[in-house]
RNA sequence: GGGCGUUUAGCUCAGCUGGCCAGAGCGCACGGUUCACAUCCGUGAGGUCACAGGUUCAAGUCCUGUAACGCCCA
């Protein structure tokens, strides 16, 4: 260890004790996957893009990730969490756009070329940037295999893969209808696009049918589009229209004569049951448009201005070219009417802008042979989720899956791998990254201008990063993977890719567990933005309180799939545990610095022969705790094992086991030091996952077997002690009653008093534990009496009854009668109360016939115990006289 | 329109396979310089587990419905 220190300050500070550690787990080589046989353990860290800084929510996925690789490795699996970047396709511009802005430039002043070399160039300036808040907040990943999607290896991958998809007829370019970011210039797929409600109009337009007087009136949420309508439809049963199917209307402004026409799926009930259609514009209307037969006009630019085919209204924006067209109806006399209404538009998920609907010529990914056995390999169990209600989300999106539309009119991403001949017009995909000629015909050939969807090389991460399409060692040893652990926000737009990827790629899942996090919001519930200025840098929080808080904050606080709220006062609480635990570890190291501790290979050796009831309870809820913590990490409860170690650390260990052994201390004989060494050592690799630096610069300080507890092992749970377990708790309980009896007596808390202890069957546990229920309860050893009998009680005395046991405290001056009667009569109200409740049930038929035996047998016990304090409490009173 | 989630103490939330009197942190009240820790210790107050039915010997936990809030998909 770098720095050991010999006497550990009085607080915890996380900053002095978190600075150094980091580097040297690196240098020791530790985050790398052990070089040993067995089923390795394999997660791959969603990669955060290198546009930006890690916000909280990357701060909760380290944390997550970290504590189950943590674990993994402690368990001697070798362990892999392979840590990797993004390249943020539309995000990526975006950002360098707005940089080249500053100095008055667009990217088309720079040119491709030179673009691309800004963007590389600000990427290269933010990743490290990212890595290194990574490594603050201590995560264990392999960084001699970081990746980046832009890297040699991964674009070749996705050279590959589109060229396998493309080769088998998988990959297509057509002209289909497509979301248009008009302010972003490219497509979008049906994931980029977020739907929200806008409060708007609903315009009745009546058009003239043709050869007669008549009209029909439509609904329409965007007048503009009318400019583009090909025809009209009618729902085929709807009698109001029936007469007019098969004949024209002439549409005003433009003149067009279009069709009207039946379509089952227009809905009688909305509007006027008559709906114009706008097949190159929208979603709906281009289905019925394919049904029907109708042409298709396109009336928008790349720009989402208005295009010659509107006629005047060329060079309008949409707004423009609304208002335009509702003056005009309104001039006119075919508007019929305008009323609010509230709809749903597409926004583009990166700029908010309004998407618009475009028929245009894109690469799409045809997704339904992709799609079944991702969907398969969730019903039988090979892709299990956690929660297991994402289960339903994700077999419903791949149900209805749509084809998905690749093509990005960017130029910072993945080229397209397609090229064109000039001579013979084929197109070839290739993957290589550059062509020379056409292998068909040797003319020349141009490359597809545009780029891939970033989660196209996403999807392949699981193995792209490994170092397919080579069957490279890392590939065959680390594919498949163990867990993908990601925001639910990204279940289709990454997960299911993955899933239908490796599938396609591999032949297998590529990993057989999904648990995905919620998001991270402020204290009133907000979702964290720049905009809002509500965000919590992490890098911030770490250097108050440290990373160990911060990570244990956030794993605690949220339960699977469930979004959660940071608040700093929590943090402060972790914080605060820390240094519980620092200052357990002082005590710990004060107390057994002349003892010899005996040590094996797996650190302190479990203490065994003499034993005290303390001693011996101690390491019965250590196994407990040990065994509970294990499975509920097993089960990815993360947070529940966290809360159940900080329990035990902080309310058994600290505040009852150190206590006590303060003093067993005292005797040279004591196994004390052992046992604490024992406990300590082992309650610090428990708490290692969620805590890595604190754990790691205390585990140096106790005595304890290898180099660092990063790859030390995880703790084995031994056998239980009920016997001891019973007897302590019984201890605990009457400290508290007798705690309680003094204080509501108001004796002072440094008084020392008397006591007459009869603890019934556990009588001789309890004279072992004399002075330690003397120290605790601040009762005088000469005037501590415990003995087997029938209470016997002195008149001026409190009475307290816990688990069996019976304390009688004679108090002489200091007890006020009527307040002790007064208490005696409400232990005894409560007592039978308690009586009638057990007796209700052990008086039940079927209570007695159904219920198995231990619930049974506890009622039993219960009822017992609560005729007992009856018995003492009536006999009390009784002594009160009338 | 379809689906999902949340609703437990003043606040923020746990409560895993149904089983003693429902827990934690923060906050609150009272008291504490016992030689690890005031980033602490002790004691206490505070709950109709959203509502209405149902299943069960037993429901915060399972089922059905309702309400409010939120999210996803269309």
């Amino acid at each position: 260890m770098a720095t050991h220190t010999s006497e550990l300050a009085k607080t915890y500070d996380p900053r002095t004790i978190e600075h150094g550690l980091y580097d040297w787990w690196d240098g020791q080589g530790y985050f790398a996957p052990a070089d040993r046989d067995g089923k390795p353990f394999v997660t791959i860290m969603p990669p955060p893009n290198v546009t930006g800084v890690l916000h909280v929510g990357h701060a909760l996925f380290v944390a997550l990730q970290d504590i189950m690789t943590r674990w993994h490795r402690m368990r001697g699996e070798p362990s892999l969490w392979l840590p990797g970047a993004d390249h943020a396709g539309i995000a990526g511009q975006l950002a360098v756009e707005k940089v080249i802005a500053q100095e008055g430039l667009t990217r088309h002043d720079l040119g491709r070329e030179e673009f691309i070399r800004r963007v590389w160039a600000y990427m290269d300036e933010y990743r490290p940037r990212i890595r290194d808040q990574m490594k603050l907040l201590g995560a264990s990943c392999d960084w001699s295999r970081f990746a980046f999607t832009m890297d040699p290896g991964p674009a070749r991958a996705v050279r590959h893969a589109f060229k396998h998809l493309h080769d088998k007829g998988l990959i297509y370019r057509g002209e289909r209808l497509i979301s248009w970011c008009p302010r972003c210039r490219t497509a979008l797929s049906d994931l980029e696009v977020k739907h929200d409600d806008v409060q708007s109009s609903l315009w009745r337009l009546a058009y003239p049918v043709e050869g007669s007087a008549e009209v029909i009136q439509v609904a329409t949420t965007r007048p503009e589009t009318m400019l583009g309508d090909t025809g009209v439809a009618v729902h085929p049963d709807d009698p109001r229209y029936a007469h007019l199917v098969g004949q024209h209307v002439i549409l005003p402004i433009v003149g067009r004569r279009i069709p009207i026409v039946a379509d089952a799926h227009v809905d009688p009930s909305f509007g006027t049951g008559a709906v114009k259609v706008t097949p190159a514009h929208d979603p709906n209307d281009f289905e019925i448009a394919q049904r029907t037969g109708l042409d298709s006009i396109n009336i928008l630019n790349l720009d989402a201005m208005l295009n010659s085919e509107t006629g005047g209204f060329e060079g309008l924006t949409v707004e423009e070219g609304r208002q335009a067209v509702v003056d005009r109806a309104q001039a006119e006399g075919w508007l019929v009417s305008v009323e609010p209404h509230t709809h749903s538009v597409g926004h583009c998920d990166r700029c908010e802008t309004v998407v618009q609907p475009i028929v245009s010529k894109q690469w799409f990914v045809q997704m339904k042979d992709l799609a079944e056995p991702a969907y398969q390999a969730a019903q039988d169990g090979r892709l299990t989720f956690v929660p297991d209600r994402f289960k339903g989300v994700y077999d419903n999106w791949l149900e209805n899956i749509h084809d998905w539309t690749i093509s990005r009119q960017l130029w910072w991403g993945h080229r397209i791998p397609i090229w064109y001949c000039q001579e013979c017009g084929e197109v070839h995909s290739s993957i290589e990254e550059t062509m020379e000629m056409c292998p068909s015909c040797g003319g020349a050939v141009v490359q597809d201008p545009d780029v891939l969807d970033t989660w196209f090389s996403s999807g392949l991460w699981t193995f792209s990063t490994l170092g397919w399409p080579d069957e490279t060692p890392d590939l065959k040893r680390f594919y498949p993977g163990s867990v993908m652990e990601t925001g639910y926000e990204i279940l289709f737009v990454w997960v299911a890719r993955m899933v239908f990827f490796g599938i396609e790629f591999m032949g297998e899942v590529p990993f057989h567990t999904v648990y995905l996090h919620g998001i991270v919001r402020d204290v009133e519930g907000a979702k964290m933005s720049k905009t809002k200025g509500n965000v919590i840098d992490p890098i911030e929080v770490t250097s108050e309180y440290g990373a160990d808080a911060l990570r244990y904050t956030l794993v605690t606080q949220a339960s699977p799939g469930n979004d959660s709220r940071l608040s700093l006062q929590r943090v402060e609480a972790s914080r605060n545990f820390g240094n519980k635990l620092w200052n357990a570890t002082r005590f710990a190291l004060r107390s057994i610095c002349d003892a010899q501790i005996d040590l094996d290979e797996r650190g302190p050796v479990r203490p065994a022969g003499k034993l005290t009831i303390p001693d011996r309870w101690i390491l019965s809820r250590l196994d407990e705790v040990t065994e509970s913590s294990t499975r509920l990490i097993e089960g990815y409860l993360f947070g529940e094992a966290g809360r159940q170690i900080n329990e035990f650390i902080w309310n058994e260990l600290c505040d009852w086991y150190i206590e006590v052994a303060k003093v067993s201390l005292r005797n040279e004989s004591s196994r004390a030091p052992q046992v604490l060494a024992y406990t300590l050592e082992r309650s610090l690799k428990l708490l290692h996952p969620f805590m890595p630096f604190i754990t790691e610069a205390l585990w140096q300080q106790v005595p304890h077997t290898g180099e660092s507890i990063m790859v030390a092992s995880w703790p084995e749970a031994g056998v239980r002690d009920a016997e001891a377990q019973e007897a302590f708790n019984a201890l605990i309980e009457l400290v508290r009653g007798i705690r309680n009896a003094r204080a509501e007596a108001g004796v002072e808390p440094a008084k020392w008093i008397g006591a007459e202890v009869y603890p019934g069957a556990l009588t001789s546990a309890f004279e072992t534990m004399r002075g330690e229920l003397g120290f605790l309860g601040r009762i005088a050893d000469d005037q501590l009496t415990i003995e087997a009998g029938e209470p016997r009680h002195a008149p001026q005395s409190l009475t307290v009854l816990a688990n069996g046991v019976v304390a009688s405290l004679p108090l002489a001056d200091l007890v006020d009668l009527a307040a002790e009667r007064n208490r005696l009569e409400k232990e005894l109200a409560e007592a039978q109360l308690e009586k009638g409740r057990a007796e209700a049930q052990l008086g039940n038929e079927s209570f007695l016939s159904r219920a198995p035996e231990k619930v049974v047998a506890v009622q039993h016990e219960r009822l017992a115990r609560a005729i007992e304090q009856i018995a003492v409490l009536e006999g009390r009173l009784a002594d009160f006289g009338a």
